[in-house]
RNA sequence: CGGGGAUUGGCGCAGUUGGCUAGCGCGCGCCGUUUGGGACGGUGAGGCCCCGGGUUCGAGUCCCGGAUCCCCGACCA
């Protein structure tokens, strides 16, 4: 992608209603855009991020065998009186009618609609195990939308629910849940700051677990075990003194970031539904259900507040918009153009700065747009290219064969 | 939902006791000179001063009401 057709341009200033660090450098880099509070547009830079994050959840969900649908973001009251949450959630649902004043609300969540979705499709246990899931944008009247991308009234969600005939082939998926969980958050750079958290878990189960990243912009307080790395939410701190793990009573407190949740709903939304499955005796049974959520745009806004510097966002390589930042510092692009068709012509996703700007500023904004590679080719290079990776100071100077191998 | 702050070209800001043609920086257009860490000179375009009332000869500025945004707190299956 040539630079000097990007459809936006870096900023100097911050807009003064930005003071998150996700948001300021998304904004000045031009990644997101702000409509109002807690609702932002994804410019093309950030639209390719999204859809990083999106491929990979995309990628290990289906690993345990969920199936991709998507529901509609438009619910009829009805659904959500059965549950009883039309009332229960009343200050968080963005509620409309239409002209026949009938009510509806956009969805904040799915159960509603998936519960009676599935029953349609399940008779019997041979019907079960299953499980589906959508990314879907998801509405909630924040009374206090925030931090950029961390907090906000409408905001990109995958959803995963699965339907058992009995708890132990729950405990079974969610086991596997969690592990794809685990490696979903370390392919997107946060292995080593997020925490396997164990939280309040409801009527049904003694516990939930929410996957909490480390960071000064959390919301949440969390316990890490000195001994095991696992996590306790302050809420439940008080009646679990040691670690549900490996018994451990040291624990370091932090901020952290809730950028996923697993919860066994057991028969929790079933049975408002009266989803049932018969058994071989012709038996009927309530399902058995879990859901597995993760928020997209959060989890972005997360990794900006994890990977940066003061001079702008450093991405970890899977979730980058393009692999490399190519920077023509010469008065002519013969040689940039050269180094541009090649790294084309080897499938790599380079940016490449062709605009007419003076060095201070190319540089300038390749450090805050933070792709992880920055190639220079200039007066300098010698016919090579210098090549310095974004969290390095060091700058080499390759032929274009040997970089090319180098990331083969 | 309580408390605090804010709203003036795209962005960041100034605007005096109410006064004359509403300024500055960044950005943008054009001309020229420049190119290794946000270049320089010249020149030009761009304004519902958040909205609605009111006071006044006269309101960006004063008064009343409202909206939106930000921060702190409460809330967050």
């Amino acid at each position: 992608m040539k630079q000097s057709q990007l459809f936006t341009k870096t900023l100097k200033n911050v807009p003064k209603d930005e003071t998150s660090i996700n948001a300021q450098y998304l904004i000045r880099a031009g990644y997101i855009d702000k409509l109002m509070a807690g609702v932002y547009s994804f410019l093309p830079l950030g639209r390719i991020v999204m859809k990083k994050i999106e491929d990979i959840v995309r990628e290990e969900i289906n690993e345990i065998d969920g199936q991709e649908i998507l529901m509609p973001a438009l619910h009829p009251k009805s659904n959500w009186q059965k549950t009883g949450r039309w009332d229960e959630m009343d200050d968080i649902l963005y509620k409309l009618e239409d002209t026949s004043d009938r009510q509806f609300t956009l969805g904040p969540t799915h159960e509603e609609i998936v519960v009676p979705l599935v029953q349609q499709y399940i008779s019997s246990y041979k019907d079960l195990p299953f499980a589906v899931y959508q990314f879907q944008t998801k509405f909630r009247k924040e009374l206090r939308p925030k931090a950029g991308l961390l907090r906000g009234r409408e905001f990109l969600m995958k959803d995963l629910y699965s339907f058992h005939t009995n708890e132990t082939d729950l405990n079974d998926y969610y086991e596997k849940a969690m592990e794809a969980y685990s490696k979903i958050f370390s392919r997107v750079g946060l292995r080593d700051v997020t925490h396997l958290t164990y939280a309040s878990g409801g009527a049904f189960s003694k516990y939930s677990h929410e996957y909490q990243a480390v960071s000064e912009s959390g919301e949440d307080i969390i316990y890490v075990c000195q001994n095991c790395q696992l996590a306790i939410n302050k809420e439940i701190k008080d009646e679990t003194p040691s670690c549900p793990e490996c018994k451990g009573n040291e624990f370091q407190e932090e901020s952290a970031i809730e950028v996923g949740n697993i919860f066994k709903l057991q028969t929790k939304y079933s049975e408002p539904f009266g989803l049932h499955y018969d058994d071989d005796m012709s038996k009927s049974h309530d399902v058995i259900m879990g859901c597995y959520g993760i928020g997209l745009s959060r989890l972005m806004g997360t990794i900006v507040e994890i990977y940066h510097d003061e001079k702008g966002i450093a991405w970890p390589e899977e979730v980058a918009p393009f692999k490399f930042h190519l920077i023509n510092l010469n008065n002519n692009s013969v040689q940039s153009d050269e180094v541009y068709d090649s790294l084309q012509k080897a499938g790599f996703a380079v940016l490449y700065d062709d605009r007419e700007l003076s060095a201070g500023k190319k540089l300038q904004d390749a450090d805050l747009i933070g792709l992880p590679y920055r190639l220079v080719v200039g007066s300098k290079s010698d016919g090579k290219v210098e090549y310095k990776p974004r969290s390095s100071d060091e700058v080499e100077l390759l032929p274009l064969n040997e970089m090319i191998k180098k990331h083969a």
